[in-house]
DNA sequence: ATGAAAGCGCTAACAC
DNA sequence: GTGTTAGCGCTTTCAT
């Protein structure tokens, strides 16, 4: 209360801990922190004195206190290649809805195929600054630094497998076979000639899914020609694709179907062929990977394979609640692999 | 050393502290400490004596111990409205680089326009989890709980204003005047008769685009026809370009041209124009706001009023590692509004 | 059911 | 230039 005429007081205004609330309420402060933690184990009337103190005094407990004690930060660091594309929005968005219903904060990293990065966020993870990791991206975190993470902390890997280690959780699809699907949809509406635009190939998952263009070609005996795998993407982008346009046009015997390994390159590519004249799907056809948030609304909308990236990521977080919540290894790590699934759409026609 | 036959201890791997690093190097903590933070400050021989027991013992500072002692998490809270759309992207990118580069980590929070977690976000703050708070949204955060939050944290705004605060950083763009801009362009091309697809009229700043709008067609002396403009977004997104479609082919004497407000509206606008057989440009013109990534690989090409998001974000970013590194409020806060800029791309066409 | 007390790992006065 | 010491605010035995 001020007092008309004394000068506020310099008095910094000092948060109040737990000790406040302890003297306010008449008890010791284990007990604050018991009516807290364990509200039935303590006896109706303290629990009221207790909590009417905590209202009046606006108390909140310290987080790096709680932190330091209690070895736990409830923090999960999320790792995001961070270039560029929203592929991974809709995924950062389920993370965070059940991570926040579990308690636990979202401290968030971009990478960005940075190797200092990646050290810098090993440290943030030795320095107990979070419970639990989920890497999303199709790059295997460069080691070094990242083995000595402690095992205390539980990795989880979403979109990519670092092949041979139980040490992670992996929450992924089957590049290579949904691929393969992809490019048997396309033979099925009656295309014999089918060119493949791959991801930046310094990723697994633009490996398998290029493994798995192959497969399908190949299963049905067509020739397996180089000239229609348009290399040189630099990344799941609107440039790669339009880039690949350049091989299409440059090609004598053109091909009546295009697989793009993501939609984005599928997006850029049409765009550049409708720009010099060429109809899709009337001139050719063309089926992307993802079923990101344009596929639908681009004219024509895209046929492509949907990965069911909401869903991966509230499984994958769900994992990791688990796994923290277990001390010490309690709970074995997960190999999670779900479906993709065809959408059909606009931009792909039957022949013949 | 495992001697022959002797079963490996249960000893838990204890975590690596100050201490041991101390011991081993044959000084104090404090010296290790100090050699740490301030290098200069310890004898050469010293220095070199403690690096090398960090680099055996691989020691890394524990966080939580260090915020606690520091009052100071290097932490900052950038909470997103987190419903869809990537415009927000570009924006969290720009922001992770510059706080991650002065030393700060960013902790993601997601309103979803819900009470409750305002209050939860309200809550990590006033336990002192973050150094300083970034509230990216269009929507004014609820209060309540909200201005509870001391005032040692500092917190700044984007893309949105709180009118008549001054405690606030805060970082948009003239919303109203970069309206009225792209209106004027559409009548400097001749159009007369134009449309307007405002967002969610909750938000101020479709209030203000919506605002410019008709200051630019009563500047010119149109009449302000209630009938061209299509309200019920129910949010910036594509659903609402095509919602506002029905009120396009509902109308007898049809625009000429059409401002939407964001891009996706006008993408999902355009779509279903598009699909009922109207051509834009040829008969319809259409500008959108924003400049998002796909508003250039759209087909056509959207015109639009670009936001610089990732200007934004770094200014931001920049003012808030200002004012978190000055002690309480050393640093004023401010308010910088940077201009749009006319993107001119293929979806209007000049008539008469 | 509650309290006393120890201590998580670190930093910052303050001495020397 | 370096060490001693006193906590930061909390949780958790261990008593009572």
């Amino acid at each position: 209360m001020r007092t008309l005429g004394t000068p506020e007081p310099e008095t910094a205004p000092r948060t109040v801990t737990i000790q406040d609330v302890a003297r306010r309420a008449g008890v010791s402060t284990a007990t604050v922190s018991r009516a807290i933690a364990l509200p039935e184990r303590v006896a109706a009337a303290t629990r009221e004195a207790v909590f009417s103190a905590i209202r009046e005094t606006g108390y909140t407990p310290n987080a790096a206190a709680r932190s330091l004690r209690a070895k736990s930060t409830k923090m999960v660091l999320v790792l995001l290649p961070g270039i560029g594309n929203s592929f991974f929005t809709p995924v950062l968005n389920a993370l965070e809805e059940v991570f926040t219903e579990g308690g636990y904060g979202v401290l968030i990293g971009y990478t960005r195929q940075s190797r200092s990065r990646e050290t810098h966020y090993a440290r943030v993870i030795r320095a107990g600054q979070v419970d639990g990791v989920l890497v999303v991206t199709g790059n295997v975190p460069r080691d070094e630094e990242f083995v000595s993470v402690p095992d205390t902390v539980p990795v989880s890997l979403m979109f990519s497998e670092v092949p041979g280690t139980a040490q992670f959780s992996v929450f992924d699809v089957d590049n290579r076979g949904a691929s393969a699907d992809a490019v048997r949809y396309l033979i099925s509406q009656g295309h014999r000639r089918i060119a493949h635009i791959p991801g930046a190939e310094s990723g697994l998952e633009a490996r398998e899914r290029l493994g798995g263009y192959c497969d399908a070609i190949r299963e049905v005996g067509f020739p397996l020609d180089e000239s229609l795998i348009w290399r040189g993407a630099s990344n799941f982008d609107f440039a790669s694709g339009e880039r690949a346009a350049k091989d299409f046009f440059a090609l004598d015997d053109k091909p009546t179907a295009v697989f793009a390994a993501a939609d984005e390159i599928a997006l850029g590519f049409m765009r550049a062929l409708k720009n010099r004249g060429v109809g899709i799907p009337s001139d050719v056809s063309v089926i992307g990977f993802d079923d990101t948030e344009y596929a639908v609304h681009y004219d024509p909308a895209l046929t492509t394979m949907r990965q069911p990236r909401n869903e991966m990521g509230r499984l994958a977080a769900q994992d990791l609640l688990r796994r923290m919540a277990a001390r010490d290894g309690g709970i074995p790590t997960s190999k999670v692999r779900l479906p993709c699934e065809l959408v059909v759409r606009e931009s792909v026609r039957a022949v013949e």
